[in-house]
This record gives structure tokens, C-alpha cells and sequence, in this order.
RNA sequence: GUUGCUGUAGCUCAGUAGGAUAGAGCAACAGCCUUCUAAGCUGUGGGUCGGACGUUCGAAUCGUCUCAGCAACACCA
């Protein structure tokens, strides 16, 4: 498709004799597929020949036509248009036999060969529930992690663990006084977060538990063997529990390093900073002063200690020099977008503008209550992520039985629920919050995960049925209007990916995939694929098994998988 | 108050490096299973693209102003 449309726009600036049209900026895609599949607009051209842009058109119509381009079927002048139509020949053999001859790694690229992208996602806090809110992080980084990967680029998958702070010397003290009222070793999450709601809790009526956590948090800054013992006890029983959900998401990451981890490495931040003498007091706090931004970043609180800031500073050293990084990527809530603005400003110091340049924020919206308000943790604990899951994997589980499906019950109904509520989560554009509904993440029917899922298990029961793929395939037979649309759907798939790459926007796979799983419905209602006529047979089972293929990898980099049957 | 995000059909949203009659899904209604799985397909109705002004041959898209909702605004992370 590229190719054909590079001999378009050469040709158009062959025919015009003027290198200063930029052919390649006005060259665009008409909406209708039935007005050709790029098009020309004049409009621009009238004031450089002080002609009417439809005289133009027809005229340059005239000059193309007798070009016979290769590749180009037919050419069309529709008011200030010249409209081109790709051979479908052309295209169809082109596309179809990349696909055969590549197989699943039709996805591949070595777009990114040789970089290295690291993405800081789904990050809980130990302390706190590791509620519904917190499944957009996973999701989205999850996703852009495969992306990247398709892509070609070396991915490394950090979970930036919040496992440290004045929060774990409350938990610890908690713990202390009620160790033997919880059971940390099966709900180790649950059993933290209500003794750490307990303790603060308690803290308010009784300043000397204040004290007393604090003490806690000194003592484990300084190495303390029976805090750090304890402290350790809860991030292993934490990460633990967190991998169970990862497993049924089949998340994985390629570091834990979380806070904790940067709390020797943060002194030479501030070293840097002073030696570039950009750290001033204010208000007894160290800061640095920023021209992009009015609030100052914090280095230092007045009582000497680090920041949020400081800590994503000194990771954004150790990654630089552990990973050699292109990009970083944080995937994190809109809400703190202040704050990574701030963080990338003062890391121009730390690793250089160039760098600098590298870290990107992936913000999105938040996840809302149904009362349109921001998610509580009070209310977000009824609803846990594996809670969500569950009940979801239980609807596909009934809805198989009740459709009385031959399947693996247990098996399909895990992709089939799981599958609908990452989806569901990756069809909008990230950034705009979302409506916690559990009913809307359960349907079934439409732009949803089972659809297109259910969309690929028809491509394969066809290919079951006529019994694999054929060794000989002409693919210039495939002629109707729901195959060549298809066709032409697949073979946008490596600029859809490039474009969700570009703008971190996994939404752009997902609306492509359903727009794939469309056509491919459609063509599997006119088209009869199982025919008499060998030869049209074999085509359309080349079509139904490349379509098969979009499908499954596209899925598979959205993190969903695609049963065989349902 | 300042800055940022969002505002498109009854609902959820695409479309925003300006371009041809603004597109899907859901919901409603009407059709299509003796033929490859009906979690599907086809059709009908539904819109002052929050509002105003401006730039342009042309604006949902760009600019200015304005309205509404939300978020952030240093010693939480």
C-alpha cells in the first residue's frame, strides 16, 4: 500500500513540474472506501494557477491517466478531487502472501532494534488496596510493553514499588500491638491496609503512636535487623499476593525495584544538583526552581529528608546507567502530571537534556465512582481487581453453559472474562476517566473483548473444517468489495501499530482490531468460504487465516488471549 | 485564583498534523439461522460537534473569549 502510494505522489509531482507542492503533505485517505483509497485534493493548487481547483483536477486527472500507473486500477476527478484506486490485484497478492509466508510473526518489526524502552507501570502501594483504580496502570503498561516489544525494541517492565515511606513505620507498630488478630500469610494486603487504616486511626487520638512510627521508620532507615526483618516479611507476603493477580492477568516485570531500593542512591542526587548549584532554600526546604513550571520541585523537606521527586530522580539515574534507555515511560494517573513535568525538568541536570528528552508521562483518566465522583477507597474495596475478575471469568462461564458450548469450560471462560475486562479498559482514549460499572465491563455483545474474540474463533473453526491451509494460492481472485475491504484493513496493521507507539495510546490497537473483527464478520456473511471452486476456496481460506493472525496478535498485545473455541 | 484535562446522537465513545453527505457500539424498532458457530449480519429512526467571534476557498479539528465538569497547585506518594 505504501509503495503505491509513493508512485502517487511521484507521479503527481512529475505531472504538476513544481517542487514546491509538498504532494506528500495534501495526499490523504477519503473516507468512504468507495472514493478510492488515497486522494488529491486541488483546492491549494488554485492560487498557484489561478485556476478553479476542478479545472485542475480535471486536467491533471487527464495527464495521470495516461501515465498507467503501476499499481494504481483506476483514477477518478470528482469535483476538486483526483481520487486513486489501488489494483486489487496488487494489493491482495501483496498482503496475502506476506502473511502466509510470515505466519504470526507478520507482527514483528525491528523498528526499534537496538533501543531500549523501560515502562514504570502499575506500581501499587503496599499499604494501600490494590483496588479496581489501579488496574488502568497494569493494563495500559502491559499493553505498551508488548507494543514496544512487537516493535522490535528491547522492553523492560518496572514495577515501582511504593515499599517504603513514614507509612511502614504506622504498619509496623500496628503490627506489634495486633500481630496475632490478623492472618498475614494468606490475605498479607488486606491485613496491612486495616492495620494500617487502624493505626493512623489511633494515631490521631494518641500522639505518642505518632512517635512511636516514626521511631519505627528511623530504625528501619538505619538498618535495624527486626524492622527491616519485619519490613521485609511484608513486601514478600505483598508481591506474593500482586503476582497472583499478575498471573491471571499474565503480566510480568523485569524489576521489583521500588522505593526502598533508591533509598542509598538518592545522596548523590543532591550532590549533582549542588554541584550544578540549581538546589536554593526555601522555607527551610531544599528546592529547585524551574522555568517551565511555577512550583519549585522539592529535593529536600526541611526536616532533611527526601521526596516523591527525589526518589524518581535517582531512578531515573540508576535506569539511565542500568538499562541505557531511549525512552522511560510512566504510566500513571492524570493527577500527577505537575509532578512528572517537575521531575523531568530537574532530571536535565541529573542525565543531561538529551536524556531528559526520553521520559515520558502516559497519564489517563481517573476511575470514577457511579455517583461521577473520584473513586474512594472505602468504596473501592468491594471492589477488588480479582473480585472483578472473578465474577467476570463466572459470566463467561454461565454464558458458555447456557449457550451450551462443546469448550473447555474452565479454560475459555477465564480468556473470555478476562479478556472483556481488559478490553474494555483499552477501547477508550486512556486519558478520560471512566464510569466504574461492572455491568459495562461484563457485555458481551458489540465493540467488546468476546466479539472480536468470538470473531477469531470463526477463522478458526473455518480452517478446522476445511482442513488447513492451502500450499497454492491466488489471491487475485478475491474480488468482492467485503474481501478487498478486509484486505486493505490488514494490510494497515503496521501503521496502527507505529501510531499507537507514537501517541502511547494503546485505544488505537483496540478500535482497529474491533474494525478488523467487523469486516471480517462481514465477509463471513456474503462470502462462502468452504465453496466447490478450488482455486476461490483457497483464496478466501488464505484471507480467513491472515485475518486469523491479525486478530490473535493484535489480542495478544492488548494482553487478552483468544480461546479456539467458545 | 493559576495551570491542565474533558465537553460530538438518549447512553458509552471514534473522528482533532483543517478537506468531500460528522461515524461506531449500546438502547428502541423491523428483518436474517435445513449452508463455514446468531457472542453474528442487514435495515430504520436519532446531531445547532458546549456557546460566541475570528483565520481560511473550506473548521468538530486552528486562534481568542466564554460556559460546564474534573484534577493539580511544595514538606502524601
Amino acid at each position: 500500500m505504501d509503495e503505491i502510494k509513493k508512485i502517487i505522489i511521484d507521479s503527481i509531482k512529475k505531472v504538476l513540474e513544481n517542487d514546491e507542492i509538498q504532494v506528500e503533505e495534501y495526499i490523504e485517505k477519503p473516507k468512504d472506501s468507495s472514493m478510492g483509497d488515497f486522494a488529491f485534493p486541488c483546492f491549494k493548487l488554485a492560487s498557484v494557477y489561478k485556476r478553479s481547483p476542478m479545472e485542475i483536477a480535471k486536467e491533471l486527472y487527464e495527464k495521470l491517466t495516461a501515465l498507467n500507473l503501476e499499481g494504481v486500477g483506476k483514477i477518478e476527478a470528482v469535483g476538486a478531487y483526483i481520487n486513486f484506486f489501488a489494483d486489487s490485484n496488487v494489493i491482495a497478492s501483496q498482503v496475502i502472501s506476506k502473511v502466509l509466508s510470515k505466519g504470526e510473526e507478520y507482527l514483528k518489526s525491528d523498528l526499534g532494534k537496538g533501543k531500549t524502552v523501560c515502562i514504570d507501570y502499575s506500581s501499587p502501594n503496599i499499604a494501600k488496596p490494590f483496588h479496581i483504580g489501579h488496574l488502568r496502570t497494569t493494563i495500559i503498561g502491559a499493553a505498551l510493553y508488548n507494543l514496544y516489544k512487537a516493535l522490535g525494541y528491547r522492553t523492560v517492565g518496572i514495577n515501582h514499588l511504593g515499599d517504603y515511606g513514614t507509612q511502614f513505620g504506622y504498619v509496623i507498630e500496628g503490627y506489634k500491638r495486633w500481630k496475632d488478630e490478623y492472618d498475614l500469610d494468606t490475605e498479607p494486603i488486606k491485613s496491612l491496609v486495616s492495620i494500617y487504616v487502624r493505626i493512623s486511626a489511633l494515631a490521631k487520638e494518641d500522639e505518642s503512636v505518632i512517635e512511636l512510627a516514626r521511631e519505627n521508620f528511623a530504625k528501619l532507615e538505619q538498618g535495624d535487623k527486626e524492622t527491616v526483618e519485619l519490613w521485609s516479611k511484608f513486601r514478600e507476603l505483598s508481591i506474593k499476593e500482586y503476582k497472583r493477580i499478575y498471573e491471571k492477568l499474565d503480566i510480568e516485570f523485569d524489576s521489583y525495584n521500588g522505593e526502598a531500593f533508591y533509598n542509598d542512591k538518592m545522596d548523590e542526587i543532591v550532590d549533582i544538583l549542588e554541584q550544578k548549584q540549581v538546589l536554593t532554600e526555601s522555607e527551610g526546604a531544599k528546592v529547585v526552581n524551574l522555568k517551565k513550571e511555577k512550583v519549585p520541585c522539592m529535593i529536600l523537606k526541611s526536616n532533611g529528608s527526601t521526596t516523591y521527586a527525589t526518589r524518581d530522580l535517582a531512578a531515573v539515574l540508576f535506569r539511565k546507567r542500568e538499562y541505557d534507555f531511549e525512552k522511560c515511560i510512566y504510566v500513571t494517573g492524570g493527577e500527577q502530571m505537575l509532578h512528572f513535568k517537575q521531575v523531568f525538568e530537574v532530571a536535565e541536570h541529573i542525565v543531561g537534556k538529551d536524556v531528559a528528552q526520553g521520559l515520558v508521562h502516559v497519564p489517563f483518566g481517573m476511575v470514577l465512582g457511579s455517583d461521577g465522583k473520584k473513586f474512594s477507597t472505602r468504596k473501592g474495596a468491594s471492589a477488588t481487581i480479582e473480585g472483578v475478575l472473578d465474577e467476570a471469568i463466572e459470566k463467561s462461564r454461565e454464558t458458555l453453559i447456557q449457550k451450551g458450548k462443546d469448550v473447555e469450560i474452565e479454560e475459555t471462560a477465564k480468556k473470555i472474562g478476562i479478556g472483556a475486562v481488559i478490553f474494555n479498559d483499552l477501547k477508550n482514549s486512556r486519558i478520560k476517566d471512566e464510569v466504574f460499572d461492572l455491568d459495562d465491563m461484563l457485555k458481551f455483545e458489540g465493540e467488546t473483548g468476546p466479539y472480536v474474540q468470538y470473531t477469531f474463533v470463526r477463522t478458526n473453526s473455518i480452517l478446522e473444517k476445511a482442513g488447513g491451509l492451502p500450499s497454492q494460492v491466488n489471491a487475485s481472485l478475491l474480488k468482492e468489495k467485503e474481501e478487498l475491504e478486509l484486505i486493505k484493513k490488514i494490510a494497515d496493521l503496521e501503521n496502527v501499530m507505529k501510531q499507537a507507539a507514537e501517541e502511547y495510546e494503546p485505544s488505537v490497537l483496540t478500535r482497529y482490531v474491533i474494525e478488523v473483527a467487523t469486516l471480517f464478520s462481514k465477509f463471513y456473511n456474503e462470502c462462502q468460504v468452504i465453496v466447490e471452486d478450488e482455486e476461490l476456496k483457497n483464496a478466501r481460506l488464505a484471507l480467513v487465516y491472515s485475518t486469523g493472525v491479525v486478530i490473535k496478535g493484535v489480542l495478544g498485545i492488548l494482553g487478552i488471549k483468544c480461546p479456539d473455541k467458545m
